[in-house]
DNA sequence: CGTGGCTCCTGGCGGC
DNA sequence: TGCCGCCAGGAGCCAC
């Protein structure tokens, strides 16, 4: 699920959701998914406090409390957030699980425990610590061309490299490359300065609308083809099946008309 | 630096 | 139907 227009969606709905009530309860389901933190201190930060402001970093919600601290969630390939009253809604997946004065719950799921709960006093040095890369939504143009420039390797491994450029995942990858007519497996000294211009110009826009669309694919335009990442999935632009490829063992989809390597 | 393999996990699905 | 292997929107580590 999570990539930069799903967490910053997740992000927007704990700022609709949760803020600025009491936290009466915390539970951790499971220690797994806890960075260098104990279930004790995680419950003794938040108990009794409350959220009062969210901020996201690629793939990373930080949520503020009004102690001046970062409860950070990490998801991974399967986490998510839901907001609800009825404990009847909670999924066998919840591994933190957040009560509020009003007797509602937020709660953290994770199927595949591949995401991070963490806590830092300074969010600037948690970034700086995990080397993470500039946030893909503020990423100016000259940054972008100077982190293609003098690389040789393939487009899509630096796109999805969180230390350059933090919040594109496998599936907005191939989003960006189709939009900009780019194969996957194009050499970065390969590309002309209007390509990288276009894959500059589309990180924005796709992520843009992606986050309007609430990272929901149904709401996608149909130029996308990420509707269409899938077994005989056909490109959006024609009816051509589409090709799958692994890249760095990343499943990659690409159109073999309109995406061709030069 | 670039690439590829392995690992952490759980669960769904295609293929036989 | 039953079972098995493969695959999944992440990412760290290691070897070459």
């Amino acid at each position: 699920m999570p990539e930069l227009p799903n967490v910053e969606t997740l992000k927007k709905y704990i700022g609709t959701t949760s803020l600025n009530k009491k936290i009466i309860n915390v539970e951790i389901k499971n220690t797994k998914i806890l960075e260098n933190i104990s279930k004790e201190k995680i419950i003794h930060r938040l108990k009794r406090n409350k959220f009062v402001h969210t901020y996201r970093h690629g793939k990373y919600i930080f949520i503020k409390t009004n102690r001046a601290t970062w409860l950070i969630l990490h998801f991974g390939m399967t986490g998510y957030i839901k907001y609800f009253k009825n404990l009847d809604d909670e999924s066998s997946h919840t591994r933190l699980l957040i009560t509020f004065d009003n007797n509602y719950h937020l709660a953290y799921y994770n199927q595949r425990l591949f995401g991070k709960i963490s806590f830092t006093n300074n969010k600037e040095k948690y970034i700086t610590q995990k080397t993470l890369g500039v946030d893909a939504l503020n990423l100016d143009y000259n940054g972008f061309k100077e982190l293609m420039a003098n690389r040789r390797s393939k487009i899509k491994p630096i796109l999805i490299n969180q230390q350059l450029i933090s919040g594109i995942g496998n599936i907005y990858a191939d989003e960006v490359l189709f939009q900009s007519g780019i194969h996957p497996e194009t050499k970065i000294n390969n590309l002309s300065p209007k390509k990288i211009k276009d894959i500059y110009m589309n990180i924005k826009e796709v992520l843009q609308i992606a986050i309007k669309a609430k990272a929901n694919p149904d709401n996608f335009p149909d130029k996308f083809i990420i509707p269409h990442r899938k077994r005989k999935g056909v490109c959006p632009k024609g009816n051509e099946e589409l090709k799958t490829i692994k890249i760095n063992g990343r499943t990659t989809y690409f159109c073999p008309v309109h995406q061709k390597l030069e």
